[in-house]
Parts: structure tokens; sequence; C-alpha cells
RNA sequence: GGGCGAUUAGCUCAGCUGGUAGAGCAUUCGGUUUACAUCCGAAAGGUCGCAGGUUCGAACCCUGCAUCGCCCA
């Protein structure tokens, strides 16, 4: 006997290993089945799981269940990536706080990431604990990491090959860097924040001309120390007297030229602006057009160098900048100072203000490799879901930037080139490798030092659907699971992963990673906020699951997973789906206490009593409901489908119709009737298995009478003759009746345990069957004394059109004369707004000739239908007034 | 500044190709009907942000505006 309640917190963890031991998570090995293949998104080796995560993998999960039962060879790609900053800010804070006052570079390059990897076997991959609550399906026995051994063989080879066909190279440009990381970071690494700073506006003298000078502006007043030029527009008149001529650089001395440059703005402060080639993105260009030199401030840490003038050394950057200002003040070169709201560059890591630094790093050359990427979408090879997401794509992809790739780290795959003391340097895959070219090209043996530097955690992540899969090895799984299927992820990584695997998937594998990309919803807070820690408004799902149930807060996540929209996620929702589990649970309880056993070898087209064919119509149209839902990636509509179908449909009415069956004495109906709810119950479970997986196994456990896993049973497959028209029909009426009568009967107040008669007029055979096949369950279900046909209408009857019928209630005594009236009256009312709303369509010439034929029709018959129920409203009002 | 999206019941949200606006929660009324009070039955609740336009017909398509949010610069 099952419990009152599903249990949660017991049976989780035990089916969860009972799936895993079972091997239901590797793809089966069957030749003939279609593969299927997801790759997670791998999450952080620092992360743990959020909402986010919480909602993708749930998807990924329904997807990949979905698909295994249908019969499919799956494959869902579990792993994590090495979060190159994240780890090693992670393992630096550890030693921080152990108070040695070691730091990594006090441990060496070694020592630290030993201990990194140390810290990666005990804390690592705690999410991947976390997925595993969630019921998650992946084949554990292919996790990878993007640091283990294949994945940076894949690494190696792509940088060396990119690098031969000239799509990596190095450069010296101006890159974003992290004073406090001290490393390089690419564009997409950088927030802009708003900030509330100052535009101080310093007087430059011309040289030569005592007492004329020339004002620029800055937001960076440090940024002075490495100026070497002023530009003003073109254009601008009262400048061009200028042009040429050269100011000398306050508190420098240098002798600066006075350009001519379309970058100046004559509408932005006084027209002139500072040139910084070193420290300025916008400055860079300029200076390249205009020769400036470059002169670098700054050092790593953000200091002043020593670039600058002697005794403005070593100057952390804010301090020199107030100094800075102190002295023009004094100098009396202080032109001005406004209140300024402007964009600041913040490492999304570090948040601390990032500076544009010059220095050599590596660069992928994002722009060549971005056209294949482009074109593939555009030919539809893969396509976004929603749609609306492809302009994102092309958009970042058509003003694509060369993509910085090294880091100033130590935790990552370490660049393989090695120079030679000469700096010219090899590219090359391995040590010996490179030994040899630099012999070659020496004619004698070198000695060589590797590129202390490591690749853009990205960089491997962007392999990652081919890299996993076994490549550069021609694997079977490489050969049969690429391309893969789906990708599911959130719209904010459409620019970091999505087109970089884009781009190395079709460069390497020559085809698209995946046919599909499935862009979810950002998952807010009740009142729409982004969850953030800052904003202390994060719900954690583990807090969910402990209080609802896994189940639960699965099916609210794809219940609510609607395409293009976020998820305000509302705790009563959850509550609300944790109720619908409790519901089904209670179903398979009645089923049990019933003795409605399941039997594999029951045939639903095989069904004579019409609740039955009634029902086996009803779980067809549902399956293929989910079907088509789930195929169009809309969870929501899938998730609907279901609830609705179990609930509102199964449990509502079919477990009622049949409560009469089952204590009856005709025991061919009881047969069928127990091994049809049984059936249907059957379906359901393996309907709902890839929503809510765990409570759908534990029933199934229970009722299945097999051995086997619901995992691994088959998805429903029905004919769509199941549908039998006339028992629809027939049990809309009985559905239509009861809820007619008990509507009547609340409004009337007739107490609930009151057993009153009902008397049907103008029932003709058709409509007298009906009664009598479902006598019992109307009587039961109106809670009825009896039910009889007449064609006469006694006195104080409340009286309900059903389609061609009155349904007649005797409520002597009951019934207000003047309530029943109002009650016709207003049901009158009713549906002659309905027909005066159609004849507006019908009496319009426009209408007729231009609606198409069917719509005319549909309003024609809706006008026939509700003229009808108004003559017989009419009538029994008559009859009301007659007798009243 | 450029782009994207949203605005529907008190709240959280559906509404696919334009053709009768829906659900859950909350509310109100009523329930010891032998699966379920994590439940059952009934009810009330909407000028679909505003203003134009297209159309026989608009929550849906177009334009403008307002408010909110996000992305990019």
């Amino acid at each position: 006997m099952l419990d009152k309640t599903f249990n949660p917190t017991e049976v989780e963890p035990r089916l969860y290993a009972a799936w895993e031991s079972a091997g239901a998570f590797q793809p089966k090995s069957d030749p003939d089945a279609d593969p299927y293949c997801i790759v997670i998104p791998p999450p952080n080796v620092t992360g743990s799981l959020h909402m986010g995560h919480a909602l993708n993998n749930t998807l990924q999960d329904i997807l990949v269940r979905f698909e295994r039962m249908r019969g499919k060879s799956v494959l869902w790609q579990p792993g994590m990536d090495h979060a190159g900053i994240a780890t090693q800010m992670v393992v630096e804070r550890q030693i921080a706080a152990e108070g040695t006052n070691m730091t990594r570079r006090d441990m060496g390059r070694e020592a630290f990431v030993e201990r990194i990897w140390k810290w990666k076997e005990e804390s690592g991959g705690t999410i991947f604990n976390q997925l595993r609550r969630l019921g998650a399906s992946c084949d554990w026995t292919r996790e990878r990491f993007t640091m283990d051994e294949g994945l940076s063989a894949a690494v190696l080879k792509v940088f060396v090959q990119l690098h031969k066909e000239g799509l990596i190279y190095k450069d010296k440009r101006l890159v974003n860097w992290d004073p406090k990381l001290q490393t390089a970071i690419s564009d997409l690494e950088v927030v802009n924040k708003e900030v509330q700073g100052h535009l101080w506006h310093f007087k430059y003298p011309i040289e030569g001309e005592a007492g004329r000078f020339i004002t620029v502006a800055t937001t960076r007043p440090e940024t002075m120390l490495g100026d070497t030029g002023v530009a003003v527009h073109p254009d601008d008149e009262r400048y061009s007297g200028l042009v040429g001529k050269h100011v000398i650089l306050p508190i420098v001395g240098r002798r600066i030229p006075i350009v001519a440059d379309e970058y100046a703005d004559p509408e932005q402060g006084s027209g002139a602006v500072k040139i910084t080639p070193a420290h300025d993105f916008n400055d860079f260009e300029v200076g390249r057009r205009r020769n400036l030199e470059m002169i670098n401030v700054l050092d790593a840490g953000g200091n002043t160098n020593e670039n600058a003038p002697e005794g403005w050394r070593g100057l952390e950057r804010f301090k020199c900048r107030a100094l800075i200002i102190e002295e023009f003040e004094s100098l009396g070169l202080l032109a001005q100072v406004d209140d300024h709201t402007h964009q600041v560059p913040f490492g999304d890591r570090s948040d601390v203000p990032i500076e544009p630094w010059l220095t050599d790093q590596w660069y992928v050359d994002a722009k060549t490799l971005a056209a294949p990427a482009l074109k593939a979408v555009r030919d539809g090879d893969t396509v976004f879901v929603p749609k609306t997401w492809e302009n994102t794509y092309f958009n970042w992809l058509d003003n694509i930037q060369p993509w910085c790739i090294s880091r100033q780290l130590w935790w990552g795959h370490q660049i393989p080139a090695w120079y030679a003391e000469d700096g010219t340097f090899f590219v090359a895959e391995s040590e010996a490798d490179a030994h040899a070219q630099a012999e070659e090209k020496f004619g004698k043996p070198v000695s060589l030092t590797r590129d202390e530097d490591v690749l853009d955690t990205w960089f491997s992540s962007a392999l990652w659907p081919f890299s996993t899969l076994g490549w550069p090895d021609q694997t079977p799984e490489l050969d049969r699971f690429y391309k893969t299927d789906v990708l599911v992820t959130g719209f904010d990584i459409i620019f970091f992963w999505v087109a970089r695997m884009m781009m190395m998937g079709l460069h390497f594998m020559k085809e698209v990673p995946f046919h599909t990309v499935y862009i979810h919803a950002l998952v807010r807070d009740e009142r729409g906020q982004k969850m953030s820690k800052s904003k202390g408004n994060i719900v954690d799902p583990l807090d969910l699951m402990d209080e609802f149930g896994t189940d639960a807060l699965r099916f609210t996540l794809a219940a609510m997973a609607a395409q293009g929209r976020d998820i305000q996620l509302a705790k009563s929702r959850i509550e609300g789906y944790r109720n619908f589990g409790t519901k089904l649970w209670n179903a398979s309880r009645f089923c049990e206490m019933n003795e409605c056993v399941y039997d594999a070898a029951f045939d639903p087209s095989n069904v004579n009593e019409t609740v039955n064919k009634w029902i086996v119509g009803e779980v067809e149209r549902t399956v293929s409901g989910i079907e088509v839902a789930i195929a169009g990636y809309r969870f929501n509509e899938a998730a609907a489908t279901a609830y609705r179908f179990v609930w509102n449909v199964y449990c509502d009415w079919y477990l009622e119709f049949i409560k009469p069956l089952l204590s009856g004495n005709d025991e061919a109906a009881k047969t069928e009737t127990r091994a049809t709810a049984a059936w249907a119950l059957n379906q359901i479970l393996r309907l709902l298995h890839p929503f809510m997986p765990f409570i759908t196994e534990e029933l199934w456990a229970r009722t299945a009478g097999s051995s086997e896993l619901l995992i691994n049973a088959p998805w429903p497959s029905l004919p769509s003759s199941l549908i039998d028209q006339t028992a629809d029909t027939e049990l809309d009426w009985v559905i239509t009746l009861v809820s007619e009568i008990r509507s009547v009967r609340a409004e009337m107040n007739v107490p609930p345990g009151a057993k009153i008669p009902l008397l049907i007029k103008g029932a003709d055979a058709v409509v007298k069957n009906r009664l009598d096949t479902h006598e019992a369950l109307i009587k039961r279900l109106a809670r009825l004394e009896w039910i009889n046909t007449t064609e006469e209408v006694p006195a104080g009857c409340a009286q309900i059109v059903i389609g061609d019928q009155v349904a007649l209630l005797p409520l002597e005594g009951v019934i207000d004369f003047a309530q029943e009236t109002t009650r016709l009256q207003k049901e009158i009312g009713k549906t002659e707004g309905e027909i005066a709303k159609i004849n507006g369509k019908l009496g319009n010439e426009k209408f007729l000739a231009k609606a198409p034929d069917h719509v005319v029709e549909e309003q024609r018959e809706r006008r026939a239908t509700a003229q009808a129920r108004v003559n017989k409203l009419n009538e029994a009002l008559e009859r009301l007034s007659a007798l009243g």
C-alpha cells in the first residue's frame, strides 16, 4: 500500500543511484538506434548550482529523457571547465587566508599549479552532485574537464594548426588590462559601469606663445603623463591656426604636437582633446594615424613607471590622479572641474577599473573564422530558437574584433610557444618539436624558454562539442554523435561560447557543432530582479528541492519556460506543482486500492465501455500534444498539456466516472475498466517521466509490474485511431450535464448532501441511451436521487438547457420563483449578446465576401446553436411564469 | 546613441498561422461523496499600457507615445 504522500527525501537519492548503477545514462549500444547528443554547457569547476543552472539542466534532462524513451541512443556529455581566473583567485585567497604571507609567486608556478589540482580534487565540481540531485541523467562515466589530458591535446593541436594557418598571431596592441589580477582579459570580460566622476579641464601652454593655452578635458588626469599629442577637429576654425604647433606638457615638460583629427569632437568640452595612445583605445587609433609616440606610463599593477618624470614614479594610479590635479591647480592650469557621469570599464572578476595597456599578446583572427559561422546560421545549418537571438549572434560576429587569447595566469593551458634568446619563437605541439624547429632555423641546438602565459578558458571551451567526444582522435563517439543535436543555454553566453564553438567546430570538423541552439530564459526573482549576490535576492534551488522536492522544482521550471520570456519565480507556483505530484500519487493510490493492475498485454483499441473508449482517446491526444510541444522546444506547453490531462481529465472526471463501474456487478466491465485505468496511469507515468523523473519512477516501480526501470521504458506510441468521436461527444455531454447541475445546485443553495431527482425533457433515443449507460455516474457526480425522462414540466423546477434537452430539477420548496426567473433571464441575456455579436458579423456584406467560407460557416453554426438555446430558455421562462 | 524584449484578472504567467481571452495562486461561498484538505464543488474577477492605422475581423500585424528591463557602444 502506498503511503499517503510521496516522500522525495527518501526516494530521490535511492532512485538516482538505481539509474546510475543500471547504466541508464549511457548511450544504447544498438547501432540501429538514432543518435541524440547534447553537450552540457560546462559549469565552472568553482561553481555551485544556481537557478540558471537548475533551469538549464532541467530542460536538457527533459529532452534527453524524452529522446531516450523514444528509443534513441542518447549521450548527454557532462563536464566542466577550469575557469582560469576564477579558480586561481579561489586558491590564492585560500593561501592568503592561511596567514603564512606566502603568495603564489613565492610558491613558484609548479607548486602553485599542483596546489590548484589538489584543490580541484577536494572541492572542485561540487556542482555535479547538485546536478545529480536535480536528476540530471548525464553519462558521468564520460565526464570531461577542459584541463584533462585529452582536451589539452585538442587545445595544443588547435593552437598549432591555427598558428600555422596564420589565424593565431602575436601582436602588440592595447589590451584590457586588469591591474589587480595582472592579466589581460577579453572585451567580453569587461563590464561597463556608470560612475559619477569629474571632467577636469587642463590648460596646456602653447610652445613659444607665452600666456596662450589650449584647454583639454579628461576624466583620467593621471594619463596626461603619457600624452603625446593634442587633437582638434580639422574643420574647427577656433583651432585651425594651432594645428602643426606644439604644446609643452605641464609637469612632464614634453613637447607634443597639435594635430588635426576627426576624432576630436568640436561639441565636446573645448573641442580639443589630449591624446594618450598607450592608454586609451581611441587615442591609440589617433596615434597610429598621426604617427604619435606611444608612451606607457603604468606598470602591470597600475602604478606609474619609469616613464613618468622623476618624483612621479611608483604612484598608485588614483593617488597619482589626485596629485596631478593638485599640481595643475597650484600651477594655475586647472581651468574648470565639471561633475560628469560616464562609463568606466571594470573587470568582471576583480571589480577594479580596467586599464587599456600596451602589451604583447596572442590573438585569434576571429574575423576570418567568423565568416563560415555567420554563413552557417544564415543558411539555416544551425537554427536559433527563438529565432530572434540570431540577430544578437549576427550583430556580434559582424563586428567582431581580434580575440585576445593569452592570459597572464598560471592556471590553464600554457601557450605552446618557445622563445630563443633573440626573441624568435617557435610554436609546436611539444618542446622537442620546438627544439627541432629552432635547430633547423639556427643551424644548431639553442636553449628555449616557453611562453609563460596561458590561454583564455573559452579557448578550450570553444572545442567542447568535439574535444569531449575524443577529438583529435577519430573515436566512435565522435563519429556517431558529432554534430550534436541541440545546445541549451542562456543568451548571456551567445558571444562567449556559442559563437566560438560555431567557429571552431566549422573550422576543425567542417560541420556545425549542433543543428539547434535553444536559448532559454533568465531566472529572476518574484519582483523581476536579476538574481545576484550583492542584491541578496538569490533563491537557492537546493533549498527549493529540500522544501518541495526535485520534481516540483523541475516541473515549475518547465512550466514557466515560455520562449522569449524571463522567468519570475514565485514560490506559490512551485507549491502548486508539488501538489500536482501529490495528486498523481493519490490517483495511483486509488488505482491500487481498486485493484487496477497494469497488464502489458492490454490493448487500448479493444475496449468496449464508453468511458474507457473516451479516456484512451484522451491519452492519445495528450501524448501527441506533448510530443509536438517538446519537438518545438515549447516546454511550458508540454508541461501544461500533461498537467491538464492528469488533473482535469484523468483525476477530475475519469476516476470519478469509473467509481460506479468498479463497485458495480458487471464483472466484464469491471475487469476492462480496471485494466484501462491502470493502463492510462501507466501511460501518464511515461509521459510525465521527463518532467518529474523521481515520483514517476517510484510509482512505476510499485505499479508497472516490471523489473524494468521507467527511465528505460519506451515512450507511448499510440495510434490516433484511439480517438472515438462518438465517445467524445457522449462524455462531453455528460460532463456538461453534471457541471450545469452542480452549478445550479450551488446557486440555488441546495444542501450539498441532499439528493434530488432529475428529469430530462426532449430526450431522443440517443440521449435515452446515454442516460441509461451513464445513469450511475451521473447520479453519483450530480448527487441525484433518480433520473427520468419526461415531456411534462412539473411546477417548481429549475430548468437547464443542455443542447437539445432541458434538464429539470424539481426543487419545490427550495426554489425561489424570482431567483429562478432572474437566473434564466441572465442566461438569455448572455446568449442574446452572443447572437447580436454574431449577427453583426453575418450582417456585414464585406465579412461574407471576404472571410473564408469555413469561418462564415462556423459563425452560422454558432448563431443557430445560440438561437436554439435562447428559444429553449424562453420556453423555460414561459413555463415558469405560467406555473408560478 | 544603436538594438532587442516586455506591458493580458489582485499576484505569477499562458495565449502557436489574426476568427468565442485562459491557468495556477490569492479572494468569496459551500463541502466528514470510502485516492487526495498538499483535497473536492461552485463563483466572482479583464476597455489585453495609451493613441492612431491596416483588415470583413486585432491581445496578436504596422506607426507613434508612455513605462519597465536587457544587450551593445
